[in-house]
DNA sequence: TAGAGGATTGAT
DNA sequence: TCAATCCTCTAC
């Protein structure tokens, strides 16, 4: 089952991206599917420094200014696309990073995606996974209850015991707000990305 | 319209 | 530790 618009909605942000652990990201792309469960999550709020949000609305974040239940997907370092769910209402601008991935269906044809042999670390860290899932900025404002991107209500169970929350990576500009325990990730599993 | 820099990655 | 690489955003 796919989640419903409902799920994207009316929960704080880090309380939304502490659900999203254990489901299943799905994208059928070209016809190809793939799929994997999510292990490791980031909160970004319009309330805080660490968000592209931060000061308002522009062409680029846009999407993260509308409805939740949408993909909010952009270029970084001019290399790498990133993956986002945009939660809550209009305006309310917040969205979560999906940063690693437990490969499910179409491994083949991610390591076809990566040039790579063996599916290690192949959905390891935001870069990799939406490059091995072939999320790309065309599905930037896509609605994840369509037939390109969606996310499924099964995947593991996730015990709230299970859950570790850390300081978000990257984002040593945002200040105090760096030190925010905003990064989810399932504890122990080895497909989290870094150290 | 120019200049700076980034929610990363992989190689050195 | 560092380069790749291309937008986006800001300031002039």
């Amino acid at each position: 089952m796919k989640l419903a618009e409902s799920f994207y909605i009316g929960g704080s942000v880090t309380t939304i991206a502490k659900k999203l652990l254990g489901k299943i990201l799905v994208t059928k792309i070209n016809n190809k599917v793939t799929s994997g469960i999510i292990v490791e999550t980031e909160a970004y709020s319009y309330k805080e420094r660490g968000s592209h949000a931060f000061k308002g609305l522009t062409k680029r974040n846009e999407v993260m200014f509308e409805r939740g239940g949408k993909a909010y997907v952009y270029l970084c370092y001019g290399v790498h696309e990133m993956f986002n769910v945009v939660t809550n209402d209009e305006r309310k601008a917040e969205a979560i990073l999906i940063r690693a991935l437990e490969p499910l269906k179409g491994i083949d044809i991610m390591l076809e995606r990566m040039n790579k042999n063996s599916p290690a670390r192949i959905t390891s860290g935001p870069g990799k996974l939406a490059k091995a899932m072939g999320i790309d900025r065309k599905l930037n404002g896509e609605e994840l209850w369509m037939n390109k991107i969606w996310i499924e209500d099964k995947g593991i169970k996730i015990k709230p015991t299970d859950i570790v929350s850390r300081p978000r990576i990257g984002i040593d500009y945002a200040g105090e707000d760096a030190l925010l325990p905003w990064r989810f990730t399932v504890r122990e599993n080895k497909w989290i990305s870094k150290k």
